[in-house]
DNA sequence: GATTCCCGCCAAAGA
DNA sequence: TCTTTGGCGGGAATC
């Protein structure tokens, strides 16, 4: 039924044009396009209340308006059915009620709240174009025509436009301007971002915080607070990296101004939703769990109960928009707690990628999530090596293969870091870019018009590379390297490794990369998702670190895991010896109760005040939310100086190539505190995230075949960015980071890179010179951060550069341009697209039809398959999801 | 009392 | 400087 309104797009903004958004009191229902095929383009909509005046109000009209107005359900069934034929009439009746009824019952008239839900509000917005709208037709939306005809202020119509735009329904094309591309890209969008889900380990997130409910249920009485939750969850999502927008080719946002906010931004919000369900099995996530894990990723500026509010009321928005997207659905799943709000998933499947299945082969196993209890397995195939050679060629491109992107996402902690690197940067810089996008979304439809113009910038890019690449230049010799992250754990991964391995494959996780250090870092981080061969090519950015987010959330996680609860439940494994040492090292810092810690000064700086806030929120959680904010902010300001001096070390705002992310998460898994513990072979429980806990024997796991987690493996595109890895950012990284001068970032991130992938020997360092032509194009990518460091465990953040870069196509990786300072300037839209989605190209993936440089690479592009086990430290209680 | 979520203030970003 | 965007949270409608 949808088809049909194909071809029926009517360009509104051609319909007469309102300026000024009508008042919401005014609204009304007003005739769609759609429902009016009579309006040409050039109609001009009519106007309610000129029709109302001077018509008489009959008693029919007069009590249909009163029942539609008594109910809404009656209304909404009338509009869905089409029958809506007195939309142009309610103006009138609304004029004509106000004429005849007396204050009480005109108010009683006025639409109530749920008729200006803001679902109901998308649904008349989504009636308005076809689902499948003809791309050769003009698709515009003029947002303030569509506020005037649907009589609602502007401000909800970004609402539902935002929404939207997280899945690709829409695009943004001008000020006030975007393109409706409906549901062409949806499937495209939802693969893409179940891989990014799967990277990001969300479903993993999700069964964690299910756990520490029951755990604080059962195993303490002690209430917990929010605030705990968000921090326990912090900690669960080591150095998870935000995510801040996943992009399609094609797709990237048009104005700065969307990536500005972004972090925060209700589009990511929207992904990140979206992606819970897409991970979930069931697919239902309650709204509690779902603002917790967003919560985590906002770190401690957003650890009181008004943000978490705040958050459920952005949730509560969204699932509006994607109710009436027809996505989700409202139910409740009822828990010992009560019953919650949640939301079912109800739209496509989206398959897993045929290349995921593949990757359980063999695979080294690290124990990859501390995380209470439960500790999560992330296997590489044995065939990573060859995956980290094939990656250089991937390398390459992923450094720049946001190169296209000028509007990442930057954060207000990029620009300070690109300010104090702002010397760096303009010797870097020298590609002009254009802040502005000049895709449209449907570039991605129609990529091939670009093609030849991104093959010249891939040119252009690969030889100022080049030319840098001559350039000698300090490098910081970042002992990531081949052994990255994972170097350090692995030794002490093993004896964990090994059971895990036994019981494990059943329940592995796809969740290739685990970026998951908890570290504040990885927010910082931009990533670069790997994409599925075989899904859908797009970028990921993870979130611009914040202030806070530099500072290691750890200090967060090791409260988490001062509960008895999980203490007792970690300590039971021996692996946990050896890797709450590791986290000790990584976390302590950031521990509340351990002053004492390794960070440096600046670090401590930080942690102290986190600490503090920690120490604060939990042990006086009553502590009023003002206090809090002032607190806060006060904190912030105490970090402005560590932010400095982190932020030009973790320049956020990269992407992040996923295939370093098995390193990341065998990091994390180090570092969290949790992790080792949690799993004994013999008997465990798992819990799904949703359903909750299963007991499951080892046999069972092997054996079974969790829905929930099921086992796929992923292409990950080998970014350049090792680095990605790097965001990890454990603690000590930060630590690392800081006393490691570096000074050039991209010199680093790329010895990094390389190193971590094994493309190069350690002790190799290949000096990236940011070239101009490597143009960073947008500010977000910035240095990146290695911490070599302690533990081992390093997490340098790549950053991720715009630039297109031909860097693909050099098999060495050296040539690989790593900026470490971006430059400010924005490279051309039309560079970025192109690398964009060379970028993402894998080989076995959407043939990119484009001959960009960056397919080249592509062909060789590796990917590293990450297999997340998690195995499920027993808990006692199960979730009665509502179905 | 809890859940929903409308509403619009106001600041950031853009033109 | 004005306009566009959109984060945010008060508080009211509903449950």
């Amino acid at each position: 039924m949808e088809d049909e309104k194909e071809n029926l797009f009517f360009e509104p903004h051609k319909r007469g044009l309102m300026k000024t958004p009508l008042k919401a009191s005014t609204a009304v229902n007003l005739p769609l396009p759609e429902s009016q095929p009579d309006f040409g383009p050039l109609t001009t909509p009519t106007k309610p209340k000129e029709i109302a005046q001077g018509e008489p109000w009959t008693p029919t009209a007069n009590l249909k308006m009163l029942i539609s107005a008594a109910s809404p359900e009656i209304r909404s069934r009338d509009e869905k059915r089409g029958l809506f034929d007195n939309r142009n009439e309610l103006p009138e009746a609304k004029d004509s009620l106000h004429e005849h009824l007396s204050g009480d019952e005109y108010e009683k008239s006025q639409p109530s709240r749920k008729e200006k839900s803001l679902g109901l509000l998308c649904l008349k917005f989504l009636e308005r174009y076809p689902k499948y709208p003809n791309l050769a037709l003009n698709n515009d939306i003029c947002l303030d025509e569509v506020a005037g005809d649907l009589k609602v202020e502007r401000r909800r119509i970004y609402d539902i436009v935002n929404v939207l735009e997280s899945l690709h329904m829409v695009s943004r094309l001008a000020k006030n301007r975007y393109t409706w591309h409906g549901r062409h890209n949806l499937n495209q969008t939802l693969q893409a971002l179940k891989s990014t889900a799967e990277k990001n380990r969300y479903a993993k997130q999700i069964m964690m915080i299910k756990k520490k409910e029951y755990e604080q249920e059962f195993d303490f009485t002690k209430g917990c607070s929010i605030e705990d939750h968000i921090i326990k969850d912090d900690t669960g999502q080591n150095g998870q990296p935000d995510v801040c927008f996943v992009e399609l080719p094609g797709m990237e946002f048009r104005a700065a101004s969307v990536n500005s906010r972004k972090e925060k931004s209700l589009r990511v919000m929207s992904q990140k939703f979206v992606m819970l369900f897409l991970v979930s099995t069931p697919q239902i996530v309650s709204l509690e769990i779902a603002a917790k894990i967003l919560i985590g990723e906002d770190h401690v500026e957003d650890l009181d109960k008004s943000k978490f509010k705040t958050k459920i009321r952005r949730l509560y928005d969204i699932a509006n928009v994607l109710s009436s997207l027809k996505l989700i659905k409202k139910v409740h799943v009822t828990e010992e707690r009560g019953r919650k709000p949640a939301f079912k998933w109800i739209g496509p499947e989206i398959s897993p990628n045929p290349s995921d299945l593949e990757v359980e082969k063999s695979m080294i196993k690290v124990p990859a999530d501390s995380v209470s209890g439960c500790s999560p397995v992330i296997t590489f195939t044995s065939s990573d090596l060859e995956v980290r050679r094939s990656s250089k060629e991937n390398c390459a491109k992923n450094l720049f293969s946001t190169c296209g992107k000028p509007n990442f996402t930057r954060h207000q902690s990029l620009i300070k870091l690109v300010k104090s690197i702002e010397s760096d940067r303009r010797k870097i810089n020298s590609a002009p870019s254009s802040p502005v996008k000049t895709n449209k979304a449907e570039s991605s439809q129609n990529s091939a018009p670009f093609q030849s113009k991104m093959a010249d910038l891939a040119a252009i890019c690969k030889m100022q590379l080049e030319e840098q690449s001559s350039e000698p230049r300090n490098k910081v010799k970042v002992q990531l390297a081949r052994s990255g992250p994972c170097k350090p754990v692995a030794p002490l991964d093993t004896p964990v490794n090994a059971e895990l391995e036994l019981t494990a494959s059943s329940l592995t996780q796809s969740l290739g990369v685990v970026p998951l250090l908890p570290s504040p870092l990885s927010s910082a981080v931009p990533v670069i998702l790997p994409q599925a061969p075989s899904g859908p090519p797009y970028a990921i950015y993870l979130q611009p670190a914040h202030a806070q987010s530099m500072t290691p959330p750890q200090g967060l996680s090791p409260t988490v895991c001062s509960t008895p609860s999980s203490k007792a439940t970690r300590s039971k494994d021996p692996a946990d010896a050896t890797t709450e040492k590791a986290a000790k090292d990584t976390a302590k810092p950031s521990a509340s109760t351990r002053p004492g810690s390794l960070l440096p000064v600046p670090e401590r700086q930080g942690t102290k005040n986190r600490d503090r806030e920690a120490a604060r929120e939990r042990g006086s959680k009553r502590a009023s939310v003002f206090e809090d904010s002032a607190s806060k902010k006060k904190f912030k300001e105490d970090l402005k100086g560590l932010e400095n001096v982190s932020a030009t070390l973790f320049p956020s705002g990269y992407l992040i190539p996923l295939a370093q992310c098995p390193s990341l998460g065998a990091e994390s898994i180090l570092s969290s505190t949790e992790n080792s513990g949690t799993v004994s072979p013999s008997h465990r429980i798992y819990s799904s995230p949703i359903a909750g806990v299963i007991p499951v024997t080892s046999s069972e796991l092997t054996g079974v075949n969790f829905p929930s987690f099921p086992v796929t493996s992923f292409k990950l595109m080998v970014s350049p960015t090792p680095v990605a890895a790097v965001p990890v950012g454990s603690s000590p990284a930060l630590t690392s980071s800081h006393a490691i001068p570096v000074q050039n970032p991209s010199s680093a991130i790329v010895n990094l890179t390389l190193q971590h992938l094994g493309l190069i020997p350690p002790g190799v360092q290949v000096s990236a010179s940011p070239g101009p032509g490597t143009v960073p194009v947008s500010p977000r990518i910035e240095a990146v951060s290695v911490a070599p460091d302690s533990t081992g465990t390093q997490q340098g953040r790549a950053t991720r550069y715009d630039s297109p870069v031909p860097g693909h196509n050099q098999p060495n990786g050296q040539s690989v341009a790593v900026t470490g300072a971006q430059q400010p300037v924005p490279v051309t839209p039309k560079g970025s697209q192109l690398v964009v989605e060379s970028f993402f190209r894998t080989p076995g993936g959407p043939t990119k039809p484009t001959g960009s440089a960056c397919t080249d690479s592509d062909g060789a592009s590796k990917t590293s398959v990450g297999t997340l086990f998690v195995p499920q430290r027993k808990l006692e209680v199960s979730t009665e999801d509502a179905h």
